[in-house]
DNA sequence: AGACTAAAATGAACGTTGTTCAAAAAAATT
DNA sequence: AATTTTTTTGAACAACGTTCATTTTAGTCT
């Protein structure tokens, strides 16, 4: 039997997701080096590549469980909110400013990895971000009666986009973004125009 | 006299900016390498750091050009729209998607820089930013006669940061990005939306 | 103009990256 | 127990940003 062997292998791969993860909490992405990743998962350096292509490979791996857990904080958070949909949005973009305070480092790596020129993001991982778009639609369908379904597809990628960066730029410590100690009140007010500007112009 | 000497210093500086700029353009922020940078310069490799402290400082130098290239470009858009503020708005919104689109590595390069831990962005460098939020304000301001001006202030941030997520995810190429061309008229939606919910709030 | 001094340009060398691969260790099979 | 197959290992490699002793150049002084 070869039970054993795969056994090993996933939990190695276990390991050195877990410790990449540590590593980004850490030192953030770009303080993440191969052989830190070894040293603490417990392995020789070149471990790391008989279970993952690349250093590369193995931070989607981390993305991938940031983005599922970002991904039940959300629906959590619809299930708490009240009936109007601008409750719900209003839940949706405050859980989400929530989340990537509580974990900085590991939300920003979801946006700021990038892969080198021509190779680009597997299929798979590229469908687990459909959870940020996902959990938007139902509630602007409702504001937005007057849509086809094609526009409120792209008008609910433009809603997650504009929150998005709002809690960006914020995070980043940029010049140009909303002071860390405004940003909730700063997501309220942009969700509380926009729910307004959609019911006033689907009604129009 | 040394006036030569300033002078050709002056000169290898604007030199190296200039392919540093043109490094970026080809193969990316990622893809800028201090060798490729020197060589087509035409200086030696250590003449970089005789000029400037840094690669980083020297991406500073580029992303202080573009930034004022970006800033003329707005000011332009506003001296062409209509009066009201909803022209405004859609106008540098627009202009500022139409910036991205067209100088997208350098433009990219401006939010995608990080320096290492530890180490911040000069002051100089950062209050070259203000731009980007100088030329939304008065507009914001029309449509919300009833916010101070502290709350105006954070109002336009977060104003600049919604347009921008938009744009960044766009561009980005990522799953939840708008695809690139539903993204100008999802930005005037964008707009159309938030002026018409600022107008009602600011009514009621 | 030529000798001398000060400053700047140079590129070999260093430390740190991610990645590879011949060799060693471990596991499976006979 | 011996042999074959697979996996693990870490020294070695290429590429990177940065430094610094040396060389070259510019400025100054008889």
């Amino acid at each position: 039997m070869s039970t054993t062997r795969e056994a090993k292998k996933a939990e190695l791969k276990k390991r050195l997701i877990e410790a990449a993860e540590a590593e980004i909490i850490e030192h953030g992405l770009a303080g993440l080096k191969a052989r830190a990743v070894t040293a603490r998962a417990g392995c020789a350096l070149g471990s790391l590549y008989t279970v993952v292509e690349d250093l590369d490979m193995l931070v989607i791996e981390v993305n991938s469980r940031t983005l599922s857990e970002l991904g039940t904080a959300l629906t959590e958070a619809v299930t708490q909110a009240g009936d109007t949909p601008q409750q719900a949005l209003q839940a949706l973009a405050l859980r989400y400013a929530d989340f990537a305070i509580a974990h900085q480092p590991l939300w920003l790596s979801l946006f700021e990895h990038r892969l080198p020129e021509g190779q680009d993001i597997p299929d798979w991982h590229k469908q687990e971000h459909a959870v940020l778009v996902e959990v938007i639609a139902p509630h602007l369908a409702k504001l937005r009666p007057d849509m086809t379904q094609e526009a409120l597809i792209l008008r609910t990628r433009t809603t997650f986009a504009a929150v998005h960066g709002v809690v960006y730029l914020a995070l980043q410590g940029r010049f140009v973004g909303v002071p860390m100690d405004a940003l909730t009140s700063e997501i309220s007010g942009l969700v509380e125009t926009l729910t307004a500007g959609a019911a006033q112009i689907a009604q129009a």
